[in-house]
Order: C-alpha cells, then sequence, then structure tokens
RNA sequence: GCGGGCGUGGCGGAAUGGUAGACGCCGGGGACUUAAAAUCCCCUGAGCUUUGCUCGUGCGGGUUCGAGUCCCGCCGCCCGUACCA
C-alpha cells in the first residue's frame, strides 16, 4: 500500500462502476434467502438532490448493506414521483414540456445519487410519468371501480376566472390566485372520488398492528379518520319542520339550551331571503380558515324565529345560526349544552342563554356553579330526570334507546375521514380512464385500450387545461356503441401514483400491475423511511390502496409498510442583515460568509451579519448547502458519515462546516489505520479482542435500531483503541472488522481497503463478522463505591464477585471511610458487578 | 384550545432507577516542521480551602439506599391540527 491518503475523486467512481458491473445490488426474486424490502420515499424530480435526500436515502442505504452483510436478500429500489404541478409551472414559466423538463431533471437527480455510492437496484427504476406505469395504474383504477370503489360526484372547487383553472388550495393566497390575482370563485364540478371511508374503520383497527409505527403517526392517523359514536336524533321545530342535530354527549340532554345550525344549512339558507340572515350568513363564510385563527375568533350567532321542541321536557329552544358549526361534519346542527361543551359555555354566555349542571363529580353537588368555563369530564348525571344518579356512560346508552324506541333518533358512528377526490384539471397526471357517451353515459376505457397517454403537442401559453382544449384527444368513439363521445379530461392526483409504486417496485411483469406471487415474496416492506410530512396523506393513502387491492383479491398483504421511521430535518444557521430601508431581514448564503467561532463576517464588505437560528434549509432563507460541492471536495463518504453521525436519526441534524471537515478527517484516520493491517501479524491482545467483539455486536443492534449517531460513536471508539494498541494478530482482526463494520456507511473506503489488504470480492458481498459470545463479557469491572448515594470511590473487581467480596472491597476504601467517618453502617446496598453504597 | 414531542457543558448529543457528560465538533497547550498543512500527545461542566470536596441534567415539590431517568405541579421551545358537536 503507497498512498498516504484516500482519494474518493478515484474510489468512488471506482466502486461504483464495480457495484454496477457486478450487479451487486440487483435484487432476485428467486433467491432462497430470507427477503428484506428497504424503501425510503421516493423523490419528486425537481432539478437538484438537497440534503435531505442525502440523508433519508443515506439511512435506508446503511440498513440495506447491512442486510445484505446479515444473509437476507435485499431489495432496495428507487424511481421518480414525477408527475404534478411543478413541471406545469415550469412549462408556463420557460416554455418547456413538462415531460422534458422533468425527464431531464431525473438524469441530473439520478447522477447525482448515484455518486453518493448508493446500494440501489436502478434495474427496477421507473418513473410515475411512464406510460407503462401510469397505463397500469389505470387498469387498477378501473379494477376499483368494478368493486364500487369508484364514482363520481359534484364536488366545490377554487376557480380561477383569469387563468381559467382550477387552484389547488395551496394556490390561493388570501383568496386570490396565486399567479393571476384573481378573486376565486366557488365552482362546482363532476368529480371522481375513492371511497376510503368504505375502509375507516379498517384503517383505524390496522394502526393497532402497526406496533413499528412511530406513536406519533398512528395518533395523527386516529384522529385524521376520527371515529366517534353519539346520537342522531330531530327535533320538532315550531314551523312545523324538523332539525336533525348529531351529539356525542346524548347524556347531557337535559342540559339543552339552544340549537345552532351552519351557515349553509338549508334551513339557513331558507332564512336567508332575509337581507339580515343573508348578510350574517356572508359573515361567517369570510372567516378566518386555519384552526390557528378559528381558536381565537369570537362565537357568533345569529337567532332565528324559529324554536325546537326538547324531546323531553317539551321545552321551546332556541334555533341560532352559529359560524363555529360545520356543514360538512355529522349533520350541520347541533344541541348546545353549554355547562358541558366550552364551545357552547361562550356562546351561551354571549348571548345570555342558560347554563345548566347535568354532570357532577359528586349527586350532592348538583347545584353546584360553574367556575367560568364548561366541565366536559366525566362525573354523575344530576338534574336530569329519568338518567339521575347514572355514569356518563349508561346515560348515553339510556338516552340512545329511548330515542330508538321513541322512533325519533338513533346510535350513529359519524367520521371525521372523507372520500378522497383524486380529480384534478391538469395536464401532468394519469389519465383518468373513461369516456363520456352521450348515449351510454360514462364508459370505462377497455382494458386492451390501456394506456391511455397523454398527446404530447400541448401548449401553456393559453390559460385553462391542454387536455380540455386539445383539438383531437378528446375525441373518441364510445366503446360501447361507437357513436362519437368525449374522454375524460381530468387526471389523477398524484397521490395515486404514490400509493402503489412499492408493489411495482416488488414486481414488474409488462401485462399487469404486478405479480401477486412475487409481490408476495417482497411485501410488506420491512423499513419505509421518510418525512414526518407524510405522516398523514401519503401514508394512509398508501394504507387504503393495499387494502383496497387486498380486498378486490389482487394481494394478501393488508399493510403496504411493517415498519415506518420518519427522520428529521438537515438544518443550518442562517446568515442576515436588516434592510434599514424596508426593515425587513436580507438572507446570505453560507459561501457569502466567513463563519469564526465568534460570529460571521460578510465576505463582500468584511462587516458582520446577524447569525439566526437553525432552522430547515431553505431557498428563501439562502441556508441551503449543495451535496454535489460537498461530495465533489470531501468524497461521499465523508457526507454520508456526516449524514450518520451525531444526531439521532429522528431529530434535526444540523450541518456545519467544521462538521463535515472532521468527518473527512475521520476518513482518512481510518484509511491510515487500515493501511496498517498486517496479516502476518502474531501475539494476542485479549483486551482489544473484546473491544473488538464487542463493537460488533453493539453496532449491528444500533443499527436494527436505526441508532446510526450511536453505531457512529462505537466506531470511533473502536478505531481509538485499535490505533493505540501494538501490532497483534488480535489488532489485524480488528482492523479487519472495522473494514466491515465501516462497510455500510462508508462504502467505497472500505471496498478500497478491503481489497489493498487482500480480501476476496467485494466488501458489498461479504458477510457481517461472526462475534464470539465469550469474549462479549468482560472479566474485570469497575464497581462505584457511594456513601448515602454519592460516589466516593471506584475500584476494579473480578466480573460476578460475591455481595460479601463486594463489601469488603468498598470497606477497605479510606475515600470511603473518610466519608463515613466512623459512623454506624445501617444498611449496605451492593448491585453486582456496579456498586456498592454504604448507608449510614 | 387540543394532541404529541423535547429541555443535559460553548455546540450536536451519550447514559436497562446505579460512577452524569460516552463519542464527535469547537477551544486551549505541546510535539514534529525552515514554515505551513497534515499528523500525534495532553487539557477542556462550574467552583473551592485541590490525597480531595461542594454544586450541577428548565423550575418547585415528592418517591427511593440511590432520580437526567419514576410521580405531582409549573415554565419554555418545537411539531401537528379539526371550533368535529
Amino acid at each position: 500500500m503507497t498512498d498516504t491518503r484516500f482519494d474518493p475523486s478515484v474510489a468512488d467512481g471506482r466502486w461504483q462502476r464495480a457495484w454496477a458491473e457486478a450487479g451487486t445490488f440487483t435484487a432476485d426474486s428467486d433467491s432462497a434467502k430470507p427477503k428484506s424490502y428497504i424503501l425510503e420515499m421516493f423523490p419528486y424530480p425537481s432539478g437538484r438532490i438537497h440534503m435531505g435526500h442525502v440523508r433519508n436515502y443515506t439511512m435506508g442505504d446503511v440498513l440495506a448493506r447491512y442486510q445484505k452483510m446479515r444473509g437476507f436478500e435485499v431489495l432496495h429500489p428507487m424511481g421518480w414521483d414525477a408527475f404534478g404541478m411543478p413541471a406545469e409551472n415550469a412549462a408556463m414559466e420557460k416554455g418547456v414540456h413538462p415531460g422534458g423538463w422533468t425527464r431531464q431533471n431525473i438524469a441530473q437527480m439520478k447522477a447525482q445519487l448515484q455518486r453518493i455510492g448508493f446500494a440501489l437496484d436502478w434495474t427496477r427504476e421507473f418513473a410515475t410519468c411512464d406510460p407503462e406505469y401510469y397505463g397500469h395504474e389505470q387498469a387498477l383504477f378501473l379494477d376499483l371501480y368494478e368493486a364500487g370503489l369508484v364514482y363520481r360526484k359534484e364536488s366545490t372547487v377554487n376557480w380561477d376566472p383569469v387563468d381559467m383553472t382550477v387552484l389547488a388550495n395551496e394556490q390561493v393566497i388570501d383568496g386570490k390566485g396565486w399567479r393571476s390575482g384573481a378573486e376565486v370563485e366557488k365552482r362546482k364540478l363532476n368529480q371522481w372520488f375513492l371511497k376510503i371511508t368504505d375502509f375507516a374503520d379498517d384503517l383505524l383497527e390496522g394502526l393497532d398492528s402497526l406496533e413499528d409505527w412511530p406513536e406519533k403517526v398512528r395518533l395523527m392517523q386516529e384522529n385524521w379518520i376520527g371515529k366517534s359514536s353519539g346520537l342522531e336524533f330531530s327535533f320538532d321545530l315550531s314551523d312545523g319542520g324538523k332539525l336533525a342535530v348529531y351529539s356525542t354527549r346524548p347524556d347531557t340532554i337535559f342540559g339543552a339550551s339552544f340549537c345552532a345550525i351552519a351557515a349553509d344549512h338549508p334551513i339557513a339558507q331558507a332564512l336567508a331571503s332575509d337581507p339580515e340572515v343573508a348578510a350574517f350568513i356572508d359573515q361567517c363564510k369570510k372567516g378566518a380558515a386555519t384552526a390557528a385563527a378559528l381558536e381565537t375568533a369570537e362565537k357568533l350567532g345569529y337567532r332565528t324565529p324559529i324554536t325546537a321542541k326538547h324531546p323531553f321536557t317539551g321545552a321551546a329552544l332556541p334555533v341560532f345560526i352559529a359560524n363555529f358549526v360545520l356543514m360538512e361534519y355529522g349533520t350541520g346542527a347541533v344541541m348546545g349544552v353549554p355547562g358541558h361543551d366550552q364551545r357552547d359555555f361562550e356562546f351561551a354566555t354571549k348571548y345570555g342563554l342558560p347554563i345548566a349542571r347535568v354532570v357532577a363529580s359528586d349527586p350532592a353537588k348538583a347545584d353546584e356553579p360553574f367556575k367560568g368555563e364548561a366541565e366536559a369530564g366525566d362525573g354523575i348525571i344530576v338534574n336530569s330526570d329519568f338518567l339521575n344518579g347514572m355514569s356518563v356512560e349508561d346515560a348515553k346508552h339510556a338516552v340512545i334507546t329511548r330515542a330508538e324506541e321513541g322512533g325519533w333518533g338513533e346510535g350513529r358512528t359519524v367520521w371525521r375521514l372523507r372520500d378522497w377526490g383524486v380529480s384534478r384539471q391538469r395536464y401532468w397526471g394519469t389519465p383518468i380512464p373513461f369516456i363520456h357517451c352521450d348515449t351510454c353515459g360514462v364508459v370505462p376505457v377497455p382494458k386492451e385500450q390501456l394506456p391511455v397517454t397523454l398527446p404530447e403537442d400541448v401548449s401553456f401559453d393559453i390559460p385553462g387545461n391542454p387536455l380540455e382544449r386539445h383539438p383531437t384527444w378528446k375525441h373518441v368513439d364510445c366503446p360501447k356503441c361507437g357513436k362519437a363521445a368525449r374522454r375524460e379530461t381530468d387526471t389523477l392526483d398524484t397521490f395515486v401514483d404514490s400509493s402503489w409504486y412499492f408493489l411495482r417496485f416488488a414486481s414488474q411483469p409488462a401485462d399487469r400491475p404486478f405479480d401477486p406471487e412475487e409481490v408476495a415474496k417482497w411485501m410488506p416492506v420491512q423499513h419505509y423511511i421518510g418525512g414526518i410530512e407524510h405522516a398523514i396523506l401519503h401514508l394512509l393513502y398508501a394504507r387504503f390502496w393495499t387494502r383496497a387491492l387486498a380486498h378486490t383479491g389482487k394481494i394478501a398483504v393488508q399493510e403496504p409498510f411493517a415498519a415506518l421511521f420518519t427522520q428529521g430535518m438537515v438544518t443550518h444557521e442562517t446568515y442576515s442583515r436588516i434592510d434599514e430601508a424596508r426593515g425587513v431581514p436580507v438572507f446570505f448564503g453560507p459561501e457569502e460568509v466567513d463563519r469564526t467561532s465568534e460570529g460571521a463576517l460578510l465576505l463582500a464588505d468584511g462587516a458582520p451579519v446577524e447569525v439566526g437560528r437553525v432552522i430547515k434549509m431553505s431557498k428563501s432563507k439562502k441556508n441551503v448547502v449543495d451535496p454535489d460541492a460537498i461530495i465533489a471536495r470531501h468524497g461521499a463518504d465523508a457526507v454520508r458519515w456526516f449524514m450518520l453521525s451525531d444526531s439521532p436519526p429522528e431529530r434535526d441534524l444540523p450541518w456545519s462546516d467544521a462538521g463535515i471537515e472532521g468527518c473527512a478527517r475521520f476518513v482518512q484516520r481510518l484509511w491510515r489505520l487500515f493501511s496498517a493491517h498486517d496479516a502476518g501479524a502474531t501475539g494476542e491482545d485479549k483486551a482489544l479482542d473484546r473491544k473488538t467483539h464487542q463493537t460488533i455486536a453493539a453496532v449491528a443492534s444500533d443499527i436494527e435500531a436505526l441508532g446510526f449517531n450511536k453505531a457512529v460513536a462505537r466506531i470511533y471508539e473502536l478505531t481509538g483503541a485499535t490505533e493505540k494498541a501494538a501490532p497483534s494478530a488480535s489488532r489485524s482482526a480488528a482492523i479487519r472488522a472495522l473494514v466491515h463494520l465501516a462497510a455500510p456507511m462508508m462504502p467505497h473506503l472500505a471496498e478500497e481497503a478491503w481489497t489493498n489488504m487482500g480480501g476476496t470480492g467485494l466488501i458489498a458481498d461479504a458477510p457481517w463478522p461472526e462475534i464470539d459470545p465469550a469474549l462479549l463479557v468482560d472479566d474485570e469491572v469497575t464497581i462505584a463505591i457511594q456513601h448515602m448515594g454519592k460516589l466516593r470511590d471506584t475500584v476494579t473487581a473480578p466480573k460476578g464477585s460475591s455481595k460479601e467480596d463486594l463489601e469488603a472491597l468498598a470497606l477497605a476504601s479510606a475515600n470511603l471511610q473518610r466519608s463515613v467517618d466512623g459512623a454506624a453502617i445501617r444498611k449496605v446496598i451492593v448491585v453486582p458487578d456496579r456498586l456498592v453504597n454504604i448507608v449510614t
């Protein structure tokens, strides 16, 4: 070995080519080995790989390489979530075709990923905008249609009257179109929906089986699905009509003092001929949209002339139109029980309505006044006729039973989850494979005619959906009757594309979306890694899609992802100055400043800039570091190592130049140690042998628990110990072990060192080092000697020493005796192999 | 508001109720060098009357022989969010 420095600019490419040529990471479905499917959320091809991608894929890569070393046949694929609005935006801004723009981005990002040396099976790569892929998606969509899980209904969209286009919610800013600035209108369109609500109960119950998902994500999904049970019943109204309300607290029905309906409730609409009512309804609709704003918004109500007759007491309750009642949930109307619901309490206080107590902590406290807020908690029912003395739970059942017997209401489960609207009035997406015929109605495109491909000759220089105004594309003959008909011009939500891509990675026949037997070999995904931002929608849709396919008999697995890991963001401090003229901060990029230990100076003028908080890398704050530049400078292994070091993977990782330089130094340090490998060295170093085997075991369990930062620390420790050790067979073995431990994390360095020390084949194919259980335990341990729980001394003792021996050792300590100072010993606590605590 | 998470040196962070601060970064000192880079060695929570002692894991209590860890009550920050009847 001649080079004293590891040169990543040569080695990285050499090994990346070697892996590619050998097909090292090509997954073999027919392998007899146990299978392991490692998947990271596939990227949107925005143009450049960013540090967040690097972190995400490095974690998956370490797992994939480690699992391979542990004898698994590993599937670790990569592809592109390639449909979506940014491509259309680029088309409008730069006059390029969305497809060309996307393909170019993919080529660029793929090259970037390859320079990082990820152990990916590129033979399975695809983009969701490939007609082969979306054609199969259309076939699956038709299958779901046949299974009754697809339907059409009218639904409201945001319409930009200037751009003549439908806007996504995020494109509506302060009620105006983001591009045109025009006031956004609401329009009703016939749209396609997926019946995710059919699976609400399944999706909820399935969460219990996902033990290796973060509790937080499971809870978010549970809340999103939002199951509640209660009573739906009708009030008789003074105008002769009926008002259906839903309540989760029928036990408090005797405390009802008013009813409230949503502004767009039919009864409210019917009263809107009164200008005062119309004005109030308008006011409600203008209200804030976000939860944070709504929470501080004042409760507003309009008292209608109508009253509702209480089903038990016969009392006439006033009916209000109120801004806090939502038409979308339940029946769009509620009974107001001010004593036991905070919103009702605030409303009743404002409008001077009675606040009655019907739940108390104790029957004796039935008349206790409220302390300025509602009491929503548990208790005993009071002031409630036949319910008095019951628990909340019993009273609920009693009221529901009475309602059902009396025929004026029934117990009902209500879900927050709504059906999934998948129609998008856009070009760059999967065409929905249906044809509209004046005679036959909505007709599915026959499967043999799939894929329905997007036309290439489209332009984005005039507003509207290019598919809608294309001269020929939508004009087709009806597959049923043969008469002239029109293609559906809506495309599918891109969340559909990402709801089954993991199945296509596992199996990709040409004639079908996937082969069930091949899929069964790999699914479920063993480790799914990605950002927390997908905790609800993507993960819920993928779970739904998988269940829907299982429901239609296409696959056996119900849950697609056995274990989920949500990684933290890559962050960086910001550099800014206040622009005196405008009073707003101006940000500078890391490359524009000189960061010293005290502060930061702007290179342009040498004057200081403000060093701000460490926050997520974003273009607007200019705190972005480009992975390519770092890899060119320090090599792939240093970047990979940085991504794994220090911060626990679920937390944010602050990027720093000092940090990456430290990693690059460690790469060289390991290289020097590896270069000192002497296959012919003799002699035993028992202590080092122990350290080596303990480290192998610890790194393995750390990687399995995704505790990469801890695995990194272990490798540092063994490196230090090996460097200090004198040459011996043990030391050479330690070096060989270190090469293996480093292999999943710094694969290029490991391959280079492995070859240089005469190793056979690729280390990527090598097995994980065996451990000798006998070497995992130390024969000597350090015992802490405490007096009253305070450390006074430490001594070494043979492992497994008896309590008596340890106690004697402790009492022999001069430090301990000085602390005890002759006091009578009341108690001695001995924790074997750990400590002795003397209590006086 | 609600739900979840977090709070440990200058910084990122370790620590099955059992020696707080592993490991890394920053910083300081030294060696090598004509010099620099690189590398190596040592020091690095605070304080003190320095064989050692006291204090120290957001704040205040509690349980325990022993609490960063468990319990109760606060404070602060972060993430998510749906006024869901």
